[in-house]
DNA sequence: CATGAATGAGGTTTCATTCAT
DNA sequence: TATGAATGAAACCTCATTCAT
């Protein structure tokens, strides 16, 4: 997004029918298969509308454009880990600060890895398309979310922002090599366990000491 | 890169003619300049010549086509990183394993910072034309030398593969976020320090224990 | 028109119910702002509906096609400004040709210039879907309830057709000029007076001597 | 051109080499000919390249889109029945009123039907594209003309405005009748004749009474 | 009768690549 | 070797029209 004022992303109409909704999650679905078979730039929405077993014109009644289209299923995927991390902020509100992070990072990689192909499929749009713009939109929100529960741990002293951001964006790059590497089961299995290692002793060493009272 | 079958990537000719080395870098920059300023797909061959003050024909005497064009690019950027942390590592051989981590951390964000207009512009088509598979062949490299390195460590246990794996995306997602964020001093300033602490105390807490002889 | 064979350019159903007529007359009247705020080739047989409080359904029941719906509109203006002149000429009957060219002139210049707003929009069709034909036969219309009148002008000579289609075109261009300059009061004032001035002159000097019985 | 500012109508690159110009004059004459064979909206870009016989990149090198392509056929007629006004206005300088009238009447009929073709296919295109923009332009310049000639009629009062632009628009509205109507040869010189008429006698009534000095 | 979602042919425009000069 | 005009496949997107509801 480097020169033009970026407008006109919101999808074109919401679908209140149930045929909508339908025809919506498909052309979405068919976005990340196309997305992942064919790569970014034999990305066409003649290809996803196909894929998606509607025509070109019933494509675009719901997406103003393309860009709408890859913004929207990106969107989409950063809204829902964005909401399991959120979620899990809260259920570990006043823990000690090791199980705050623990609970954080396993949900942020269970969030990735649920569905692998999508995660891998949206790092090659993230790029463009307004992509790091909505990433650090839903990145922020995510990061204060972590900052006040946090703020709630009892043996941690407050921390600073930085130190969220470093956390959470280790979490995204380390998450991310494991993804373009392929993702397998074992892989999985370590990448879970060394984060959460990895985000415990960071957050230790930078926060883990309450100042005495 | 899922189907095509990737070839012809490499410049068509090495450029040992100096006026040649000059045009090839004249192009090269020249493609980064038009990546930050027209976006990815608005990145078009002729832009790219124009920019770089030659004919389209004359971009295509030294590269074939657009794909390794921008792959060459990537890849110097790549080797260019990867020689700074491989050759930190090369000093860093039996120092104690904070000072190691130190070093090569510094080492690797400084090799990213040093043109922060390249390294952001490049997230911009990572993603495509083969980068994943670059950006793994590449990392090998580098995580090869971090094993190395790490093995003289004179207070630490023979490191995994995984650990390395952990740290050094870690060290990337970290950095990448901060690119993204404008890379403003200040932040390049705490980028260094806190990305420092991170790998000293996942490194330590991983393999920092040298099992008793 | 050169090629396509014109058919079915008629309304599809007359319009004998009440509700119909209003549907009919909504859907002309919103042809008409479409062409002026959106230009001919962005209206679209869609935005006509929508502005007219209709679906595009509706629409095609009362147009088979959108030409047939930008003719019939065109048509009614055409037909509108013809039965005004038709009826001026009417009037005139017996009266010194002066007289007569100034009634008829009056009437068409007030015809034209009842809804400007159509007039200039319909400026934008004539050239198209058969307007030019449609134009003509209207035209030719006027022209021979024009050439009846003046037959009975006590101070001319029989009117030769030729005089006849250059003064009423004349007039249509004059008053066009006005209409394309955006038609302000005064200009329309003028062209009142001075359309009467033009015709009367041309005509005084083509059939105004009464050749010796 | 209800709504959007009209910008970038010029040609792409002036035609320097020689076979450019050959390839823009033959892009031109084909919208020509595509404009009376096709029709308005049957005129597409990839017809007119056709039938110039050139492929549609090499339009798109001349026109930066459809509408320039228009708008530049529309413009270079306009601008050469104004040109053959205004050299005629410059030779009847200082002339009696009627025969001024009468040469610049004929100098405006004889260019219009240089190329009936040419005269009748822009009409399909003169009411859109800026075309009436255009045409005011341009009509602007040939008044001026007329005006600074009728001037330096000896046997005339100084013409106010308005009765040109009456005059002006007379020509053009009974030049176009005849234009539609298929312009045959006798019809063409009735034209002339005529027309010199309607206009000598319209501009003696308006302003061919010197006022005593 | 009215609706408006779906269709898909077809239009405009771009751009990687070639090749005659 | 350098140039840049020409090419044309292919992308994005619109919109007249239909038909199931």
């Amino acid at each position: 997004m480097p020169q033009a004022a970026r407008t006109a992303f919101e999808p074109r109409k919401t679908p209140v029918q149930a045929r909508s909704a339908v025809t919506v999650e498909a052309i979405s679905e068919a976005t990340i298969q196309v997305l992942l078979s064919h790569g970014t730039d034999r990305l066409t929405t003649t290809r996803v509308a196909e894929r998606a077993g509607v025509s070109v014109g019933t494509l675009y009644q719901y997406f103003p454009n393309k860009e709408s289209l890859l913004f929207a299923v990106l969107e989409d995927h950063l809204d829902r880990v964005s909401a399991a991390v959120e979620a899990a902020c809260e259920r570990a509100l006043g823990k000690p600060l090791a199980e705050m992070v623990k609970d954080v990072t396993e949900a942020f990689v269970d969030a990735k890895m649920r569905r692998t192909d999508i995660s891998t499929a949206l790092y090659r749009i993230a790029a463009d398309v307004g992509g790091p713009a909505l990433v650090e939109r839903t990145g922020q929100r995510t990061r204060k979310a972590l900052e006040t529960m946090l703020r709630t741990a009892p043996d941690a002293a407050p921390p600073d922002r930085f130190a969220i951001q470093m956390m959470f964006s280790a979490m995204a790059g380390a998450t991310r090599s494991v993804l373009e590497a392929g993702a397998s089961p074992s892989m999985v299995r370590q990448l879970r366990e060394h984060l959460v290692l990895l985000c415990q002793s960071y957050m230790a060493a930078a926060i883990g000491q309450r100042p005495p009272a």
